[in-house]
DNA sequence: ACTACCATACTACCATACAAGTATGGTAGT
DNA sequence: ACTACCATACTTGTATGGTAGTATGGTAGT
């Protein structure tokens, strides 16, 4: 017999892994909410073990703080945890696009190009959610191109503590216009192997998700890590 | 009461999880080795229990296989994970150390030059596991003198990849004062705000980690991954 | 009214039992 | 000799009971 990894059709653990973070991430669970393992058990109606491990995994990526004897909480969000999450986003992917403007594999520029032609689409239809996707997909389709897959993963990662306060701040004012003509230029620098044209486009476009922090601390404090220490 | 977050001694599952991760990076536990949570267990004296949720947190680092209802093996090395782990490395360690030339914490760069001199004797000493340590050690200050102390536990993360390959390099043949010199010129670039010197110093100092991977398979094919798809 | 104490109801941690899927080796049948 | 089948001994996944530490609210004493 072959070996197929995905045989497990979906793990109880898994399911209520996926099912808390989106609720983490969404602000549904919102930061400082305390749970239990027996209350997050007896809403699914399974047993504590697959909760538990679900426990260890978030805690692991930041999202919860277990604290032995005493209880679990929501992580609160650290504003330090998000400066740096933004500038480790930030130079890896300008590394990565510096990368695809060297070399770059034909059938994924043909994917972007694809992909950029949906976004104008969307925008004419003013289908943000789809757009939302849209966005996400044309990075991940540049860091396939240039063999950087591993990286993608590394920085979805890091952008779980970037994806908090970007909710916070509320989506809509997103200029999708601009959006689209950053990616439009990151697609031709890509094209023409134009690395400066790549790395300055990248920088820019990245400035762009930056959430004003000390803006949501003051309108968000009991969602925010105080740091009275030093 | 206050909060005393680190209350709990250490947990038995903490114990089970550094020491397994502790064999792995070590190859004490080579790549392709199967472990079973009972065997574990019992080598242990403890339940399944926090032998389970040490496999959960070591499969989310990639180190643990989990094949459910099959078994557990120490996971190979994936070539071109530790390509793109050597990547990441070499271009957040060379955002941090520009980041550290513009501006840097005096007490730091105090414990710079005091690990520098220690450095120095080590060499002398030939005492090259302190002088290991020292090397990790430097690195770690420059993070956390210009603030970057989250990006070092990324990174800390991303090296677990690129350990194991230089682990089967066999580290004795490394040229410490060479290594040495470097680190006064890292030292040097933050002292006189030389970010040119810093990012060049850093790139060249990247490539000494460079473990040969050709070789690496050629020598222990049977620890690495090979990738017959696509 | 206020404080010190204690019973009680939590919490997460660990041990154990059961369930379900998989690999393996032996055996019966050809 | 070879093949198909099956019992058995594994594996990880899930459920549940018990333990120890912690927070809380009520009560007795001042």
């Amino acid at each position: 017999m072959e070996y197929t990894i995905g045989t497990q059709a979906v793990s109880t653990r898994d399911i209520v892994y996926r099912s808390l973070k989106n609720q983490i991430l969404l602000l549904e669970l919102p930061p400082g909410t305390g749970i239990s393992e027996k209350e997050i058990s007896l809403k699914f109606n399974v047993s504590r073990t697959p909760v538990r491990e679900s426990f260890v995994r978030l805690a692991q990526e930041g999202l919860l703080a277990v604290y032995p004897q005493r209880g679990t909480v929501v992580s609160l969000i650290d504003s330090e945890l998000v400066e740096e999450a933004r500038f480790m986003r930030e130079h890896l992917e300008r590394a990565v696009i510096r990368e695809a403007c060297r070399s770059f594999q034909a059938r994924n520029l043909i994917d972007l190009k694809a992909n950029l032609d949906k976004q104008k689409l969307c925008i004419e239809d003013q289908d943000y959610k789809e757009m939302f996707m849209l966005d996400e997909e044309f990075h991940h389709v540049i860091f396939t191109g240039c063999n950087k897959k591993n990286t993608w993963e590394v920085i979805q990662q890091i952008k779980v503590h970037l994806n908090r306060s970007r909710m916070l701040k509320l989506t809509a004012d997103h200029n999708w216009e601009h959006l689209y003509q950053q990616h439009y230029c990151l697609y031709e620098a890509i094209e023409q192997h134009n690395i400066n044209q790549g790395d300055q486009i990248m920088q820019e476009h990245m400035a762009l998700t930056i959430a004003d922090q000390e803006m949501l601390m003051a309108k968000y404090p009991q969602y925010y890590k105080q740091r009275p220490e030093n």
